[in-house]
DNA sequence: ACCCCTTTGTCTGATACCGTACCGAGGGTC
DNA sequence: GACCCTCGGTACGGTATCAGACAAAGGGGT
């Protein structure tokens, strides 16, 4: 692909790599759209490509043997995938995949390997990414276990919205339901009670932020450690 | 310390580096006594030492600002600490101590770190444990969104069977349910449903496996994948 | 022997969430 | 306009788990 300039790039991983490392990196990457649904990887299998979105949200999902399943993470413009391929393992038993359509870049992951191997700056801002991701998963599993639907609702809102340019985020209550691991009439009475304090606009297939410091008060406990984590290692991301 | 054989080894990861890497560490390597409540790591302090376990087993728990917590996962002679060594992250937000005491080895953080940036062969080797571990947790998550307290129970019981030489393990109720981010009551009728069932013996402060494989069975949907990707990255540790 | 502290067992009422079912509303297509 | 499919709202009974309190049992120290 033609020139790519770093700093209009909108990927925070690609924006603080080094002047030295994109320029290897950029002749590389491809234009790809990401439409809903995309499957950025799948699970037990090694991806033919690495992906850094500069644009939508996707979802990481762990799936048991009898096939009940939750939302580990996301990532957007934050982030990148697969974190296999930075710890040289392969694969990853998850399904990751497109849960608000974007566009982003990609490279083929045996290329990047390569560089992995060949630049230590690289093999650390990643590394720093994958501990950012892995913390993320920690606190969405704390959250699992202690916290209710309407706070957990709340976090995930804060987090999409934390990697959405506008306040809107089009989302069904059925694709809620299974990111929070919850019966589908569940994710819509806790909607039902964030849009009674205000907080947010719900629509057909749509959330919108509408006061975001009080849903971030009202998801209190849920919210916050993680961001903290990957601010630490990455610095600001939106 | 004096000569350390590495087959006469047990942690995992010390037997499965080089004879090369291996050599270059076991210098570095003290022996250490691991009691119970021994705190590893402690949250957002970058820890001095990194320790290998060679029996017993740690606990990785996050918290919430309000103080809830949860376990996210454990280790023993299969893993080491902390992740953030291999990621060049410096500190991570969680308490890691020894839940079950044992004993193993410490290395101080910045001699590893230093042997990992001259040995390619070390850092995949940490590289893929820390994609176990991030695996583990994972599981874990979704185990606390879906699976009933018995079965997460009869899950713990078991990754602690793993890492663990008889069938004793020695725990409080009180100590279970902050692992399993439940109320303690929870704990003990949880542990009746499964002595009940002839799964195991409960007695004070001590749980004994008596029928591994029927315990299998009962835990089915919440065991056995994470087991499964340690198995592909790194081989049986038992 | 006694005391005391830790650990475990049990109870009561409350509640958050589930499984399932059904119906209505939005919005595209012909 | 008529149709259909997706999506959202609601209702009902059932239950896993919680919150909190209390009592009994194990076991070490003096």
């Amino acid at each position: 692909m033609a020139d790519i300039v770093q700093t209009a790039v909108r990927n925070n991983l690609l924006r603080l790599m080094t002047p030295a490392t994109f320029s290897a990196i950029s002749t590389h990457l491809d234009v790809v759209d990401l439409p809903r649904a995309f499957e950025l990887s799948e699970p037990h299998e090694e991806a033919e490509y690495a992906y850094f979105p500069e644009t939508g949200i996707a979802s990481i999902v762990a799936r048991s043997p009898q096939g009940q399943h939750a939302e580990i993470g996301i990532f957007g413009r934050d982030g990148m995938t697969p974190a296999a391929v930075v710890l040289d393992a392969g694969s990853d038993p998850f399904s990751i995949f497109m849960q608000v359509q974007g566009d982003g870049f990609r490279i083929s992951t045996a290329l990047l390997k390569s560089l992995l191997d060949q630049d230590a700056d690289l093999k650390n801002l990643l590394g720093r990414y994958v501990q950012a991701l892995s913390v993320q998963g920690a606190f969405t599993s704390l959250s699992n276990a202690v916290h209710h639907i309407d706070e957990r609702l709340a976090r995930w809102i804060l987090m999409c919205h934390d990697r959405t340019d506008g306040d809107e985020i089009s989302l069904t209550h059925e694709f809620l339901s299974i990111m929070l691991a919850v019966r589908r009439p569940s994710v819509t009475t806790a909607l039902h009670v964030l849009e009674g304090r205000k907080l947010i606009y719900s629509e057909r297939g749509m959330v919108i932020v509408r006061d975001r410091p009080a849903l971030e008060e009202f998801a209190a406990d849920a919210y916050g450690e993680s961001e903290r984590e990957y601010f630490r290692l990455l610095g600001p991301y939106s």
